[in-house]
DNA sequence: GCGCTTATCTTGACAGCGCCAAGATTTGAT
DNA sequence: ATCAAATCTTGGCGCTGTCAAGATAAGCGC
């Protein structure tokens, strides 16, 4: 069911990401066409519409791709630092920035409204599994409880914990997002990680003291 | 030597500019194409190419337009703010967000380094004076004397300053860029100014602390 | 096993794109 | 006045995304 015998593919949907993504790799998203996508998958170039009707069909279900890898990597580096929360904010910093130069197309397609068509009012649950991850670092800098994927991206916050994550966020993705774009090349490779570990060292002591101060 | 008399237009290359402005605000990066500028310029569809070379070249001129609004709004906003290191964080971080809402495809433009050709590491004067206008905020903040544009950008800095800098830099391009990717729907549009307001005061006192520990 | 509906894939076509080459027109320097 | 250089047009090439129509296979009730 998963080999190419004739005529039909049996797993044309996941063939066609496949090679989505390893165009994406080789090629860039320049190089990223509806064509070339069935070219590679070995079937006509009419074949994908079927599948993902047009090329923001395709490249939104790249995104969503995007945003498990991102999830995974923010999970993986943060099951290295339970319990000290400097850590645990420079992990989740370190794996943001390091999803971005490790999979820089999808960062972009990810951060592209034209390209995707995700409805954020109402995301899947991989966008809110990403969103969810941000969110219990902060809430776990503040000294609060956690909250499940669902919750978190759909419950009305007060403007101070809105404040609090969006001190992360953005920071981790604007870095990620101007590196990424070649605009920090004065800022030397490999004194990024110092860079990242002083002003997670900072952040989170602000966010602390802010939430002591309550 | 303005107007279009006949064959030589006089003024073609700025008239592709406007026309590339036009072409951007009313139908977003999507409906500009080369073809659409010349016919916008009334010329033929080959015309562009004797000024710009090709596409890149056309969106790197937009780009320095682009850098030239926007260190216009730095500037503007920051006239508003002299004096208190707390109001300028604000007026800077509020010029960058709002060029970013008024020009979004400029913004966008700008930071896709697949469409521009712009060196870095020995950017344009415009480049340069964008760059100084935030560096010397920060140079502000700690107390220290501003920099002339050419060295603001060349000048190997300390790590700290340079840390300094992407704090402010960074949060604030981040929550540009995600605001206008559709990313920040759930903080409201009217909420922003006070978002900005009290997150420019705590890492304005958040500088200046460190400063005064050195 | 058979026939029919549905899903899947192919073929062919269309307009639009960036870019290139060759020719037409104008400018400006000599 | 002449000629070289700059500027713009015309025509064409291969590529793209999308659509329409037809071919093929799979699933399923029987």
């Amino acid at each position: 069911m998963a080999a190419r015998n004739s005529y039909h593919h049996g797993d044309l949907a996941n063939a066609l990401l496949d090679a989505a993504d390893d165009l994406l790799e080789e090629e860039g998203l320049g190089g990223f066409t509806l064509r070339a996508c069935a070219r590679r998958a070995g079937v006509s170039h009419a074949a994908p519409k079927h599948h993902f009707g047009d090329v923001q069909g395709l490249l939104t279900a790249v995104a969503l791709r995007g945003y498990d890898r991102l999830v995974a990597t923010l999970r993986a580096q943060l099951a290295q630092a339970h319990g000290d929360l400097e850590d645990e904010m420079f992990a989740t910093a370190k794996a943001y920035v390091q999803f971005a130069q490790d999979n820089p197309e999808h960062f972009r397609i990810m951060f592209r409204a034209d390209l995707v068509a995700i409805d954020m009012s109402c995301p899947p649950p991989t966008v809110q599994a990403t969103f969810a991850e941000l969110t219990n670092v902060i809430l776990r800098q503040r000294g609060e409880a956690v909250l499940e994927p669902a919750v978190a991206m759909g419950q009305a916050k007060s403007a101070a914990l809105i404040d609090d994550i969006l001190l992360g966020w953005c920071h981790v993705h604007g870095y990620a997002h101007l590196r990424l774009e070649g605009q920090l090349d004065m800022v030397p490779r490999d004194a990024e990680n110092d860079h990242l570990r002083a002003t997670c060292a900072r952040l989170s002591g602000l966010i602390q003291a802010y939430a002591q101060a309550r």
